[in-house]
DNA sequence: CTGTTAGCGCATTCAT
DNA sequence: ATGAATGCGCTAACAG
């Protein structure tokens, strides 16, 4: 609801009696003016509510000081967390991170890609829905725009990758586990995602690699729902007892409540693992142990890949295993 | 790292044979345009790589098919399930719905209205920071665009609000509460937020309003940190038994978190009730009893209060209680 | 240090 | 149905 059509710079111009060039230059400082033309700008601007339109200055300068974030869902908390994360690594003002969800959709992805391309954003993040069918997308907007893939990756584009080394992740676990349960005697449950993207697929490499090959896996989504179900699986096969690896830490903590609801004991009976190091994954009771990814490192290293735009590269981060009270302390 | 200058409208036009016009009306399809033109156009725009530039599209046509939202912090669940749901709102190819994190603060809420105001939105929704000290951001936005405030609001402003009935909730949970529990026999602790923020003042009210007045409150902020921390002021304090109610359930996760770690038991000796109805209420054991906000009817209604801009208005919704395993099934 | 001029890319007149 | 011309608001290049 404008109650008027908003001030330009030639309404400023007009009332200071200055010409737009000093009113530009006053308001964008990008070069000296008069102490006391700038006082009568700055006056008339105030007077007439001026706002810069940064439509106009984007046409112009052919950038926009903003950096584009499409994430597949805001609703998963790693997800949200890289998002913020990478706002505050943004905080300072200069440029602006404007974040848009693909809602889990390839042509909801596709929109949120085209969209920040059209608007000419300096620079565009991206962590793709699907190894292989997000490649248009990324392909599209590294042909335009540096792009960094975040998190997940499709591989061979011309874009940049920053994430956490995910076979390295389930080694720690592996050490750990080994260290705490007697694998010959304690079985193994891997509760994954299906590998349509990357991270899910490192993942599920990492547990072929590091456990035995004949590892029990079972493969759904990125969800507690997820988790959940998959819980329920395992206990209607009878199982009684095991180490559970999961994914990701939204889908331990489904599988930690449909076992503790069904009255079974973590971690006497069932081990549960979580990945990714939400601060969820720390208000479970018991506390989950998970493998923790350094989020604001990893925003930090996108912001300085971003500020200096060199050639695409890729970035792995090494995780840290946090010890929870869903692994037992000590061997049992 | 753009590989080439991209192309423009008067690229396809000069490669189709055609005018600049005929090309803008093919590829927006605002007007009858022969077949046969409309193919060579169709065939140069592929042939080129054109995409259309908004910021040019923008300026010209004074709108820009965008709709801004400013939260106050990504990684508050019931923050990205806002901002999720007003995502999936807007799925609809059209308008884009684009997202700004205040990373909770007051400079950088502004900081965003203002980005958001400079880019031209059709409308912003905005969750403010601060019941008071948002007062300027909201204003300078509903004085530009339409604005809608959503979960908090500042008083006096033009803008319009959508929310829940904080104090509806809370009789809610007193209803509840006085149904399974002795009142007279069990004291209610009050873990809230300082009333800094529309929705943390409506709710200690609501306690207020329908509990003893000298129920005893400890306020914080809306952070499992804080719930954690109020827990253990609760048992410093000497407490064995209390029913806690608490003005969010991420502040509740806190407090039971920190409750069963010390080995106190819920609900036996203390009841703990949360407030929004995030999915991670289902996950905690025990299932934690809360105030679910009906999040998606409140997207849409947003969406629809945008489509038509009307005046500003308010809109109330009604929460409604989800039993959880926090608190007792029947009179103890 | 200031003003004049030009043009970023596009959609929309106004002519034809 | 098409093309030529105009201008959205701004900054940068050029003269002075």
């Amino acid at each position: 609801m404008p109650l008027t059509r908003s001030a330009t710079m030639a309404d400023v111009a007009r009332l200071a009696g200055v010409s737009v060039s000093t009113v530009s230059r006053t308001l964008s400082g990008t070069r000296a003016v008069d102490p006391a033309m700038q006082r009568k700008v700055t006056e008339a601007a105030e007077q007439l509510g001026y706002q810069v339109n940064l439509v106009g200055r984007a046409l112009r300068q052919t950038r926009t000081s903003t950096v584009g974030l499409v994430v597949p869902d805001l609703e998963n908390p790693y997800f949200s967390a890289l998002a913020q994360q990478l706002s505050r690594a943004f905080s300072d003002p200069g440029i602006d991170l404007l974040v848009f969800s693909a809602d889990g959709s390839l042509e909801t992805e596709a929109r949120g890609v085209r969209s920040f391309l059209g608007r000419q954003v300096d620079a565009l993040v991206l962590i793709p829905v699907h190894e292989q069918l997000s490649e248009a997308s990324v392909s599209a907007a590294a042909a335009a725009v540096h792009t960094i893939q975040l998190d997940r990756q499709v591989a061979g584009t011309a874009a940049s990758y920053v994430g956490v080394s995910n076979r390295a992740g389930m080694r720690l676990v592996h050490e750990h586990v080994s260290s705490v349960v007697d694998l010959s005697a304690q079985p193994v449950v891997y509760v994954g995602a299906k590998p349509d993207s990357s991270s899910a697929h490192e993942r599920l490499d990492g547990i072929r690699r590091w456990f035995s090959p004949e590892t029990p896996t079972l493969l759904g989504d990125f969800s507690a729902a997820w988790g959940r179900e998959a819980a329920a699986r395992i206990l209607a096969d009878g199982w009684t007892g095991a180490t559970i690896i999961t994914a990701a830490d939204v889908i331990a903590l489904g599988v930690l409540a449909h076992l503790l609801h069904q009255g079974r004991s973590v971690p006497a009976e069932f081990r549960v693992i979580g990945f990714d190091g939400i601060g969820a994954a720390a208000l479970a009771h018991p506390s989950l142990t998970t493998v923790r990814q350094p989020v604001e490192k990893m925003a930090r290293s996108i912001r300085s890949l971003i500020d200096s735009d060199d050639k695409p590269s890729s970035h792995w981060f090494k995780p840290d295993l946090v010890l929870g009270a869903t692994s037992p302390a000590s061997r049992m």
